[in-house]
DNA sequence: GCCGTTTTCGGCCCGACTGTTTTCAGTCG
């Protein structure tokens, strides 16, 4: 069991026992044990009972119910506080703007479930209550039809992990089977609804069986069509398909499942791509192109927006990919909300042969997470002219990811600015506001001197709650007239800069720069996520800040100084 | 429930923001 299971299984006790007015204190404990392991680098299942109790915060309660949930799957006492509370009721407590007090609210008032309280939102009925009001209303109205739309959508992660999972187990047994990825995971989309596979026609009896047999599939009844497999994933219920193909036409295939209606619909001589790579046999998405005179279009370009006339001119970038990065910018150390140390970090970007590590903890305002005083920020670069001394051909480069204030302004006086190579400016707090109060608020921020890269301009997580809206266009203007880069921020939570505007950003000439926002070493390569996000919207190396050589981006950051 | 001790009970208690209120409760990062 992961930390981070048994991590929310105590969470979600703590916020039981809330719910069911429990003493406060007791609970905070609960809270602050959680807190506390979440920054440890140890692996709770690992540990014996004992080494659990000596950690801080955690006593013998907390470690017996740690120690319960890793052997038995939960502990007791959370199954029976959960068979006293509906589910409906457990589900309400990860709506955005409710929280325990509210919740309990509307159990007492008879709401036991999300579709009652829709309603009830509908017949304006919450707003009635007290302690609720109008906007209360609206705020969970809105929460609840955003939850609506995103049912049965996954994390590019989680999708990724199921997808490479199927690879590895029909691989297993039939090493030779020529089985592709194809659909919006390989298209590189911001969620994920369900995962596509083509496999070679001649292994469908083989194959049928052994997905009818995978310990983590569930068959879709009635199953075992001739052309394909459907079914889903036990635990985390993502719809999957595999097609059966035979290679003559295995091309044709792979583009018609992986690509965009529109892309599908552009024309060509009269007829839809798609009419054009059914209607004949092509082994290779390749050939396809070929056939058109096209240069090929990567599965994450076809959108059928810009990439269409480059592929029919020849003229289609060659993309980002992995190995062009060169460096990591955008993480964070135990300064602040980090796991692991500044060296630690440092030297698990040297062990992936990375360049530089530009380090930003949370700047002072971000209270939370433990933002750096200045008397923190003196004392941590102190620290990294120390490591940068031990390290020949690595270097850490100082930075701070500097709250934007409410008006606008970074969260530091300019005699400690201005002794960062470099400031990712960020809004993390006051995310209710319009789109012209939000742009004017970014633009300030873009127009200070000491501003090098705008992190997760809409401060948007996926799959729980959206951005505060920006008008975008002026976003990227202001950043192309200041100089000042855009971080695709990796974090498959985040995916922002969205890939819908990394075309204009290019076009204007912003740079943009592929950012882990790590808070521990393990999620360096969250960075793939980014640079599928990059791909689409048609992102090279030469534009990306981390695949700057050091000495290119010293000489960068020195320029924007 | 955890911690720390003047060692077995008493103290623990973020802070900004929002939307309710009419001085504050609830939420959240």
């Amino acid at each position: 069991m992961t930390n981070a299971e048994i991590l929310d299984q105590i969470t979600l006790y703590a916020q039981l026992l809330e719910l069911h007015g429990e003493n406060p204190f007791k609970i905070r404990s609960y809270h602050y044990a959680v807190q506390h392991l979440e920054k440890q680098d140890i692996e709770l299942s690992k540990l014996t009972a004992l080494e659990l109790e000596k950690l801080p915060n955690v006593g013998k309660a907390i470690a017996g119910k740690i120690d319960e949930a890793r052997t038995n799957g939960q502990f007791h006492q959370l199954t029976e506080i959960l068979a006293k509370t509906p589910a409906g009721i457990v589900d309400m407590l990860d709506i955005a703007g409710l929280g325990i007090k509210k919740v309990q609210f509307l159990w007492q008032a008879g709401i036991e479930d999300t579709a009652m309280l829709l309603q009830a939102c509908e017949e304006n009925k919450i707003a009635e209550m007290k302690g609720f009001g109008d906007k209360t209303q609206e705020n969970i109205r809105q929460s609840l039809l955003f939850r609506i739309k995103q049912e049965g959508r996954y994390h590019l992660p989680e999708a990724t992990f199921c997808a490479e999972q199927l690879e590895k187990y029909l691989h297993a047994t039939l090493p030779a089977l020529p089985l592709m990825l194809v659909g919006e995971l390989r298209q590189g989309y911001e969620t994920i609804a369900s995962l596509q596979f083509i496999a070679d026609l001649a292994y469908r009896p083989q194959v049928q069986e052994l997905l009818n047999n995978a310990p983590f599939l569930l068959p879709e009844m009635p199953q075992n069509s001739l052309f394909a497999w459907a079914g889903k994933v036990k635990e985390l219920g993502i719809a999957v398909e595999v097609r059966f193909v035979g290679q003559a036409r295995w091309g044709s295939e792979a583009f018609a499942l992986s690509a965009s209606p529109k892309h599908l619909g552009a024309t060509f001589k009269q007829k839809t791509l798609l009419q054009m790579a059914v209607s004949q046999d092509f082994a290779t998405e390749e050939a396809f192109y070929q056939s058109l005179g096209w240069g090929y279009v990567p599965a994450e370009m076809r959108e059928g927006t810009f990439e269409l006339e480059l592929a029919s001119k020849n003229t289609l970038p060659t993309l980002l990919t992995a190995k062009d990065l060169k460096g990591v910018l955008h993480a964070h150390s135990t300064y602040s909300d980090g796991k692991h140390s500044l060296q630690q970090m440092a030297e698990a970007c040297i062990a992936e042969g990375f360049g530089y590590l530009g380090i930003t903890d949370h700047s002072k305002t971000a209270m939370y997470a433990g933002g750096l005083s200045e008397g923190r920020v003196l004392q941590q670069i102190a620290e990294i002219d120390k490591l940068n001394a031990q390290y020949p051909n690595f270097r850490i480069f100082k930075g701070i990811e500097s709250d934007i204030l409410p008006d606008g302004s970074l969260d530091y006086a300019e005699d400690i600015l201005k002794k960062f190579d470099f400031v990712i400016a960020s809004i993390h707090a006051g995310f209710k506001m319009t789109a012209e109060k939000a742009t004017e608020r970014l633009i300030k921020a873009i127009e200070n001197p000491y501003t090098t890269i705008l992190g997760h301009p809409t401060g948007r997580l996926l799959l729980r709650r959206e951005g505060y809206p920006v008008h975008m266009e002026k976003v990227i203007e202001a950043c192309a007239q200041n100089k000042v880069a855009i971080e695709i921020n990796a974090n498959a939570w985040r995916l922002d800069l969205d890939w819908r505007w990394v075309r204009l950003a290019l076009e204007k000439g912003v740079m943009l720069s592929v950012n882990p926002d790590s808070h521990s070493k393990d999620s360096l390569w969250d960075m793939r996520w980014g640079i599928l996000t990059g791909r689409k919207g048609g992102l090279t190396a030469s534009r990306t800040l981390n695949t700057f050589s050091t000495e290119s981006l010293t000489e960068y950051f020195n320029q924007k100084r």
